[in-house]
DNA sequence: ACTCCTTTCATACTAAAGTACTAAAATGCT
DNA sequence: AGCATTTTAGTACTTTAGTATGAAAGGAGT
């Protein structure tokens, strides 16, 4: 939470800053506007792509109608409950790796962990678990 | 259902063959009424466990809220059903054919043949369409 | 800075799961 | 009684899953 704070502070600092310099550079003419407006979309628009690589990484926060007093006793990580997401969709840890855009062997270790924490041994028995304890939606 | 009433009809009748012969032994005085008694016993304790055994086969009849048109469409066979009611608690194939007394084999069998009906590739993408169809308690 | 946790990934296994056939009883229905 | 389906089971593989272990990098908090 403190992060999140201190980063949109920072961001709308650079944005003063950059309108201020906007100003001067226009003002002293040694910069097209052009060059300045450029500057500006192609910061906010890597600025755009971090926020929404953050926000998009929702696992826990934007988990529907989901107990989340449960999931926060179990221990589960954003990524192994992001992951324990999609083995109750189906998936093969291949495609969860595929999605996920990482490596199997990544997604292995996540279902090892999330199977300890969830006392299951089988991601069939984690799906059912996780059900009962009202931590998947649907 | 036909069956169940001749096999009723058939145990009143062999009921009433051993009231008779008991009678007739007891008058004769060439068996003890307790021998009677015991036979009886072991009779009906078989038939009990038969009865118990067969009516203990609920799969598809007494499942809860269940769609029961998709289940009938899917062509599922009673015993797979029952296994795919087992896979969606988390039990491992082993663990399918010890509570069903059946070998693993077996339950592999009735796996694949059930994958196959539900357009399935994994267990645990079978319990996830299996519960979007509405097949499934909970 | 230091430390804990998370995320990532790899190797090397062991253990389940699944597939593909084949085949024999049993069950159910006509 | 005969036929179709179901249930059972086996063998022989291939493919996923899961475990154990080690290791590197980055984020977060003290």
């Amino acid at each position: 939470m403190k992060r999140t704070i201190l980063i949109f502070a920072a961001l709308i600092a650079a944005l003063l800053i950059l309108f201020q310099l906007s100003k001067y550079s226009y003002a002293s003419g040694d910069a097209s506007i052009e060059i300045i407006i450029a500057f500006i979309a192609v910061i906010f628009f890597f600025i755009g792509i971090y926020i929404n690589k953050k926000s998009r990484t929702p696992a826990i926060d934007n988990a529907p109608q989901v107990n989340k007093k449960s999931l926060e006793q179990l221990g589960l990580s954003r990524r192994e409950y992001e992951v324990l997401l999609e083995i109750s969709q189906g998936l093969s840890n291949k495609e969860i790796a595929t999605k996920l855009f990482v490596s199997e062997s990544t997604i292995k270790t996540h279902v090892s962990n999330l199977l300890v924490k969830l006392d299951a041994k089988r991601r069939t028995q984690a799906i059912q678990k996780a059900k009962t304890m009202g931590i998947l939606p649907n």
